[in-house]
Formats: C-alpha cells, structure tokens, sequence
DNA sequence: GCCCACACTTAGAATTCACGTT
DNA sequence: AACGTGAATTCTAAGTGTGGGC
C-alpha cells in the first residue's frame, strides 16, 4: 500500500514563492469582513495552498528557478544489512519503525512485480543529466521544492554557470538526486548503471549551503519570515460553514516528489451557491468541484503512488464538526457504557460457555478489548503491515504502527481455557479468532448498544481509569506541582492501558548518566555539609570551603548547617523523582491519550476542584481543541 | 452476507520553537 | 552566538467503521 516516499527536512520555501502561489487570492488580513457566504450545509472554503512543484510557470521575472531541496533523512539504525535490501527499501527513507513496517511489505512487492525499478536514464559522457521519469514511477518518491526565481544577487553568484542550461525539469530531477550524494541509495541492481560522468556536487554543495544560510538567519530574521509565511498561509486556514467561520485543518497538499501535484488533481468540495476558489496553482485548475453536503472533506487528492487512497483537508480540530464529534465519542463512551457495562459484561461472561463457537469467540474477543483496550483489529490488505488487533489476533505479532505488544494478564478461567481452545492445532501465523472479525464483532456489539463498537471500550477505559485515578489520590494539602505529578502519574496509567509507545530518545542514556553524575555530586556535597555539621556541633573549625565550593568567610551555626542538609536532601529527592519518572516515561507517550481518548472535561473538572490552572495541564493547542469543556461542572465525574 | 471504497480518527516521529546555559 | 533540552507543532501513515453494490 503505502509510498516509498522520502522523508525530508522541509526547506522554507522562500515567501516571495508563496507569494506567487497565493496570487490570486483576495487579500483578507480580517476575514471577518468578508463577503456574505454561501448558505449551504458545509462549506464554502478558501483556497487551498498547492505547493506545486512547476513553479516555474511564471517566468515573468525573466529568470529562471532554481532547484532546491530538502535533505533526506535515512533510518539511522539499520546500516548492518544495508546490502541485503532491496533498492526500493532502501530507498525508504522513513523513520526507523516506519521503515520496519515498510520493509516487509516493500519486500513483498518487489517480490511480486519484478517491473521495478522504473526510474531510466540516460547519460551522456557529457554532463548533462537526464532523467526520465515514467509515469507510474513509485520507486523513487523525493519531494522536493522549486526554489523562488527572485534570487538575493549574491545567491545568484553561487549559481554554477552550467545550471543554467538545464531545462527546470531535470533541474528538478538532478537535484533530488544531487542531495542523495551521501547516501547510497541507487545500487548495482539499479536500472541506472552509470552517473560517474555527472558531476553532482555544485548542485549538491549549493544546496548544504542553502540549509545553512538558513540555519543562520538571526531569531529576528526567521521570526519575521515565520510571520510572512503565516500571514500568507492565514487565509487558506479558514473555511465558511454554514455561516460560521471555522479554522481548516491542515491544509497543504504535500509537496511534490517526482510525483508532481497539481492543482488539476485536487478535488474540491464546497456549497452550492459559493463562488468556486480559484487554483493558487498558475495556470492549473480544480480537477473537480463538488457540492456534497453530506460529508466534511474540504478537498481531495490522490497520490498516484497509491492510488487507491485518499488524502483529505477536513476542517481543524477547534471546528463545530470536529468538536460535535468529539464530544459524541465521549458522551458515547460515558453516558452509554454507565448504562450498559453491566449487562454487556454479564453477557459475554455468560456466552463464554456458550455451545456456539462463534458466541464464544465474540465473548472473549469483547473480554479482552474491555480488560485490555486492545483495537478491534480490521481485516488488512496483502499489501499492508503485518499488523493485529483483538479480532486478528495472532500468537505473536505487531500492533498499529508495528509496535509489539507483549502483556501477560491474569485472566478468568473461561476465558483461558477458551483461549487454549481456540489455539489448538493453530501456527504461530493463524488468527486466535477464526470465526471472527471486527466488523462481526461491532454487529454484535451494536446489538448491545446503539453506536456500540470495539474502540469505544477504548475510550471508556481510558476515560474511566482517569477519572478514577485523579479521584483516588487526593492529598490533602498536596502542593501544585505535587497535584500536577498525581494527573500525570494517572496519565501515565492510562497511556500503559493503551500501549501508547514511543522509542527511547537516542540521548537518554546520556542523559540519565549526566543526572546520575550530578545527583552524585550533590551526594557529596551532603555528605560534607553532615560532617561538617559534627565538627560545628563539637566546635571544630569547618573547611574554608563549604560544600558547593564556594569560600566561607566565617562558620555556620548548627542551625544553618541543618537547613542547609535540609534543603541539600529535599534537592536530592527532587532530582531522583526527575530521574525515576524520566526513566518510567522513556517509553511512554502521554500525548496520545490525552488528545483522544480522555474526556477532556475530566481533566477541567480535577482542575476546578483542586485549584490547579487549566493552562498546567493543557498546552494552547489543546486548549483551542478542548475550549468547549472549560464551563463543566468541577463535581463533573465521567 | 460479503467486499471494498470512502470517510474520518488515531498515532508516533520529525521538525520547529522557546528558552536556559555556557 | 552556540548549544542543549523539552515542549509544541507539523506531518502523514495507519488505523477504525460505515454503507452501498453485488
């Protein structure tokens, strides 16, 4: 299924490209005076930012555009079998665990289509390039970005004389490949068998150097251009709907790789009666317009690297649609759950003796997506990642995203010796449920409860198990950061119910034995300022330097020697709790949870009851998502 | 009933931002 | 300024679930 699409540093695309990009476009600083909207159901919307990778299109300037592009970023782990992949995997340059994922299925796929590789070329003994890009090429998939025509003079000096006999197009092409020169991604096996006639480096060279001057700009100077670009993006970020104006989610089609997208393959979707945007892309248009009221997408595309599937600008996470539904999730998961867990749950515990094998089968699929929060587990496609939920499950496997979920749970007796049952005479690569899938599995959950389906146990556990926690351990006179600590530690709990993983930051060793140094240290000072405080007490001269180091010009009092033991210890403390929670959360991402599956007005209510400021525990973003939880009730409980 | 296309949510990594330290 | 760090933001892949067509 998926691209072999190149990760990248994004370059900041110059604004004066921007600018041209965003041409057409009526100025609207203050989109609150706009003209009168369409009045249909969802949406008249604003133009869509196309970053189009034919820039060139306007030459108006004379001058012809310049290629830059955006550094590739290869896994950093995996060098040891670098030689036994396949070029198409290798040409993924993905994050490490994505990568994993991919691999297989990449593997697969070379496997299956010996077509590839579908990138040609020919090369002269002279040095000009050609590259030929086929049609259905998904084998290299670099995006890359037009640089702006208007050159700063001194940036035009540093343009090698023969770049400017390069047609754009394999300007474009030479430079995807120029910044690959570290790597070395086109192997023996490639249909390209020789570039040594081609001299990639100026291309190469002006590009690092790009990066860096950019790298170098002043706060001041990026601030500025952070500004510009906002100012210019801020009206693509606002759609009209019914009326009211909602901020559009992301809204960029991504840039182009050799692949190159186009206005013409953007669908749009807005109101009957609203004037149709124009394409920012010049000289492009709309590859439709459509008028469907019926679903929320704003625009369209298909990559053509994957054709089958869809990419979508819906509105932002603060808009009327996306807060109705997020609020119906939760109010799904708490009021429904309140109602029905008790019947639900006596069900299955009755249906796990059931003398239908199927029944049983849903019995414990929903035991264990209640007691574990596993997903539902969809049927996947050949294509895709060898990945299981509940209803997929197998004997050993990887959850969504490739992550391995290894438990070990205390389950009732039934339940394993139905899980036993279900196994025998089943491989390690069989499904434990093969009378089963999910979508089984939400009929019969439907039938339990209107609106019912696998990942609202998810929800429900989350949510629940938060509101427990935060309800459980009230200290009495807890101070701020104490009560903050309790919320996260609840948190914690709930990203370890859902698995919510994230990988060891490359420095955490490092970093954990720098902490480890300093505790040390302080451990020293400690013990110093205690003997030190013997000697006082006995009236012996202290050293002239006290513990931290410093010069003394007279001895402290017992008194002050034990506050400072006092303060020297509590620092310790504060330190070790730092080091303790860094290490359990290493792991563990609190994010995830917190965005999807926690009812926010839990956290709002806590916060009313315990005095703790909403801002503590909700960044902006999550504030602008969660604005409409901020009147709940602080006796408020899920 | 089953399949599959479509629509929408969830997810972790990459990148940028902001700020303290040297 | 250069650097390190953690938080915030961006990015888009990978899930879930529905419903229409057979």
């Amino acid at each position: 299924m998926d691209t072999n699409r190149a990760k990248m540093v994004p370059s900041t695309m110059s604004s004066a490209q921007e600018n041209r990009s965003f041409v057409a476009q009526e100025t609207s600083d203050d989109s609150e005076d706009e003209k009168p909207i369409a009045a249909s159901r969802l949406v008249r919307t604003q133009v869509l930012s196309i970053r189009g990778s034919h820039a060139n299109s306007d030459d108006s300037k004379g001058e012809k555009p310049m290629v830059t592009a955006r550094q590739l970023v290869k896994p950093s782990q995996d060098s040891e079998d670098d030689d036994d992949k396949p070029l198409s995997s290798r040409l993924l340059l993905t994050p490490k665990s994505k990568y994993e994922k991919r691999k297989r299925l990449l593997d697969h796929r070379a496997n299956s289509s010996p077509k590839r590789p579908k990138v040609s070329h020919a090369c002269s003994s002279t040095s000009t390039l050609k590259i030929k890009e086929e049609k259905d090429d998904d084998l290299i998939q670099i995006s890359q970005r037009i640089k702006e025509p208007t050159l700063l003079t001194e940036k035009k000096a540093m343009r090698p004389k023969w770049f400017e006999t390069f047609d754009p197009e394999q300007e474009e092409v030479a430079t995807i490949y120029a910044v690959m020169k570290d790597t070395d991604y086109v192997q023996k096996n490639h249909v390209i068998r020789r570039l040594d006639g081609c001299d990639f480096t100026p291309i190469y060279e002006w590009c690092m150097k790009e990066k860096q001057d950019r790298k170098q700009m002043s706060r001041e100077e990026k601030k500025a251009a952070g500004a510009e670009k906002k100012k210019q993006e801020e009206k693509y970020a606002w759609a009209f709907v019914d009326g009211e104006k909602e901020r559009v989610g992301s809204f960029k089609v991504e840039p182009p790789g050799l692949f190159r997208g186009r206005g013409d393959d953007v669908t749009i979707n807005i109101g009957q009666d609203a004037p149709v945007p124009e394409c920012p892309v010049p000289g492009e248009r709309w590859k439709e317009v459509r008028h469907d009221d019926t679903v929320t997408w704003l625009a369209l595309w298909t990559d053509p690297i994957n054709p089958k599937k869809f990419k979508y600008v819906f509105l932002g996470e603060s808009s009327s649609l996306k807060i109705e539904s997020d609020q119906k999730k939760y109010e799904n998961a708490r009021r429904m759950l309140k109602d029905y867990i008790g019947k639900i749950r006596a069900d299955y515990s009755r249906d796990f003796t059931s003398k239908d094998c199927a029944k049983r089968q849903i019995a414990v699929a929903t035991y264990l997506i209640d007691k574990l929060a596993l997903k539902g587990g969809n049927e996947k496609g050949e294509e895709e990642a060898d990945t299981v939920g509940c209803c997929t499950l197998k004997f050993n496997f990887l959850g969504k995203d490739s992550i391995r979920y290894q438990n070990n749970v205390e389950v009732e007796v039934p339940v394993y010796k139905e899980i036993r049952q279900f196994q025998a005479g089943k491989r390690g690569g069989d499904h434990l449920f093969d009378k089963l899938d999910a979508s089984r599995l939400n009929a019969h959950l439907k039938q339990q409860m209107p609106g019912l389906t696998a990942k609202v146990f998810r929800t429900y556990n989350a949510s629940i198990t938060l509101d427990d926690l935060l309800n459980k351990e009230i200290k009495d006179k807890a101070d701020l950061s104490e009560k903050v600590a309790v919320y996260n530690h609840a948190n914690k709990e709930v990203a370890i119910i859902c698995n919510h993983q994230r990988t060891i930051s490359k420095s955490h060793e490092e970093q954990m034995s720098k902490l480890m140094e300093k505790t040390g240290g302080l451990r020293d000072n400690l013990k110093e300022l205690k003997t030190t405080l013997e000697r006082a007490k006995r009236g012996k001269p202290q050293p002239l330097t006290d513990a931290d180091g410093k010069k003394r010009k007279r001895n402290l009092t017992p008194d002050e020697l034990e506050k400072k033991i006092a303060q020297k210890t509590a620092d310790i403390g504060n330190m070790e709790m730092g080091m303790r929670t860094k290490e359990d959360l290493k792991t563990v991402a609190l994010g995830t949870s917190k965005l999807n599956y926690l009812d926010p007005r839990i956290t709002v209510a806590w916060c009313k009851r315990n005095q703790v400021p909403i801002e503590r525990m909700f960044n902006t973003t999550q504030l602008r998502k969660f604005a409409w939880a901020m009147t709940v009730d602080p006796d408020f409980r899920f």
